[in-house]
DNA sequence: AATGAATGAGGGTTCATTCAT
DNA sequence: CATGAATGAACCCTCATTCAT
């Protein structure tokens, strides 16, 4: 409101610490999905975020640390993403089912960029005790909320011989492998074929709560 | 019959060689596995096979082909596991769709060092060519038979209202899951239980042929 | 007078400059006896002051020009404090002689940290003109006024094959040899004992007005 | 003797580990005494070699352990010349004394490029106690072996309220304060007359073995 | 006068590749 | 076939310097 021209005109030099890690974050996004974790450098960083080379260590110390925030923000990112659609699903056990699986298959949440990060990442979960430690706490409390979520619809339906936990292990199982598809077949899937499949699957474990769609996926 | 004396005193001439790209790329999954993708060098593979230097760029002429050439022998190698499996389960549709499933989670095609290879060459797929389409390539003939072992068992069996594409893509995308859980939360699961997972799913579609398990796996 | 109400508020307006720049010096002293001075960076020198970054180029243009600052802030000093040291000492050339010597053990001149700034622009001399100058000059008029200090006891004391000019190189080299003694071993001399050395030299010298020590340092 | 032309032609490519080691350590002491401690690079040593880049941390592993090595081989050679010296001086405990004096301003060891780097390392010696424990084991090993001399000439000679350690402390002293001097100001001072100050000072105290010159040196 | 975010050249080091042995 | 010394490009990171504030 108060903010003169000449603020718009040039790209301010100094820019608010948090904005110029989130700047720096969405490079290293952007790079590893074009370049890979391995031909990510500091240099494809600071060019993806039009910035120069020092600017890495003087706001993450280390190129290490800039890869862990990233993950760090992707994993937040998500978790965010799912808490809010599910609350704005409302009081229904079945919506606020839908609305979780769902959550995996937004645009913010499943571009393509993104899941190449996601497997980088994983792929170096092994050796790396600190990536494995974040995903391992993603996965942990993803799985806690959606068994909750089985677990309200189960009883509000009065289904019968489905077990929570079985069911939530295989909608997240279902959620990455269909992104591995997304990730390295993408003319073959989108990500509404994605989230008809995952459909699909609800429909035959909770029959009387989702419809049984008409038409499968091609391929 | 044109051999030259020389080639006789030298224990075989071609096995040596192939036998030494084997014995580097099981290296590389050990190095890949251990040290991360964008760790593994030269050196780590070279150690790793308790070899020199050199040897790999005189059996791979560079780095990036024994990449290549391990990729490739971890596809084969998964190819060949549920071929054989399918194989030997004999003709019944059940039983070779049963043995597909499981052949993801047997010991040599589920081992933790290779599931880390996978996901590390998946996370770069989408900046290497190569790599994708090797992955999408497998994945092609792969659904392509479960499609069909799928299908074989609808017609069996009768079954209404089932789209073997749908079931496929369903199987894959589950073991693509469950394998990351085994990859990142190997406390939390093992290879029986996300077996079990698989098989849950298979009795919901296919009630007639796959029993209800009585007990969900935990978590 | 004319002095606006502004210029009352803040304490002095010209001092501060050369009050920074002695600060800065002395915090270079301290980074370069702490960190050596090829690990004495802008950063080291700022922080040892408590200030900011930029402080240095705005006082001293470069960092370069800081190093010879204190090179010459180091001689200047020494000079005046030997100078000081005679003048105090009265007209007896014996009693002027022994104050020459012993102003290069006192206190502020023979810290420590201030030789280990000597010792390492002593090693940069070679490749660096400008230090070599500022040296040179300084062990020029340094020696000039031994020399004299010694002409002048020979000729009171009536001595005989007493070179002054050996005599004087000899307590030059003495101190600068002393001074590597109190730096790389202090725990082996301190400067008493360093001084008890070189007046013990005297005595051997000029046998008549400097009295033979009982006792020999130790070690 | 059976070495072939082709081995003379050409330098060879590989050489025997130590000898380029002790290259890539005299290549250091040029670049130290040429460039300063704190402008040596990894290339300007490397330049000064006549080989690449990489070969340092080949063969030393660091930058900081090719210093260190070099700090050594000057300690080990400067040992070495005097104890050889003293040897070849035979049993009149004058002549050894003379000897190990003489030894100090030898041609190799009284180098001014080797000069340049033992002032160098000294001035970070008190920041890096890996020197410091290198400089002061040279010291008091050096320190013990000229204070034997002094006794034994002492007793041989009958001579009177002489302090041992005091005549070797003012030695050693001496000789750093030259070798200060021939660094710092080699047009005002030369091997040959640093040496004769130092006979002047044994001529002070022993007399009856070293005779007085009849002339002083300049200056 | 003083700050500290930003730059970018250059530092030490790693590592894929070459090649003499 | 196999080795490992050697290379040099490219990596991550540091740091002197600049400049908007």
């Amino acid at each position: 409101m108060a903010q003169s021209a000449a603020d718009i005109r040039a790209p301010r030099r100094t820019a608010p610490k948090e904005e110029r890690q989130l700047q720096l974050i969405r490079a290293t996004i952007r790079s590893v999905a074009a370049n890979g974790l391995s031909d990510t450098t500091m240099a494809t960083v600071a060019n993806a975020a039009g910035l120069s080379q020092g600017i890495i260590n003087l706001h993450f110390r280390s190129k290490q640390r800039l890869l862990v925030a990233t993950l760090r923000y992707l994993a937040d990112e998500y978790r965010a993403g799912w808490e809010q659609a599910v609350e704005a699903a409302g009081s229904d056990p079945a919506d606020r089912l839908a609305a979780r699986v769902a959550a995996d298959f937004t645009r913010p949440v499943c571009h393509r960029d993104k899941l190449a990060v996601w497997f980088a990442f994983w792929g170096e979960s092994k050796s790396r005790p600190t990536y494995r430690r974040i995903c391992a706490e993603r996965d942990r409390a993803d799985r806690a909320a959606i068994v909750a979520l089985c677990r309200a619809l189960i009883r509000a339906g009065g289904y019968r011989g489905i077990d929570a936990n079985t069911v939530a292990a295989t909608l997240s199982a279902m959620t990455a492998g269909l992104w591995l598809d997304l990730l390295t077949r993408p003319r073959t899937i989108d990500r509404d074929q994605a989230l008809a499949i995952c459909t699909a699957y609800l429909a035959g474990s909770f029959s009387r709560h989702f419809p049984r769609p008409e038409q499968g996926p091609t391929r």
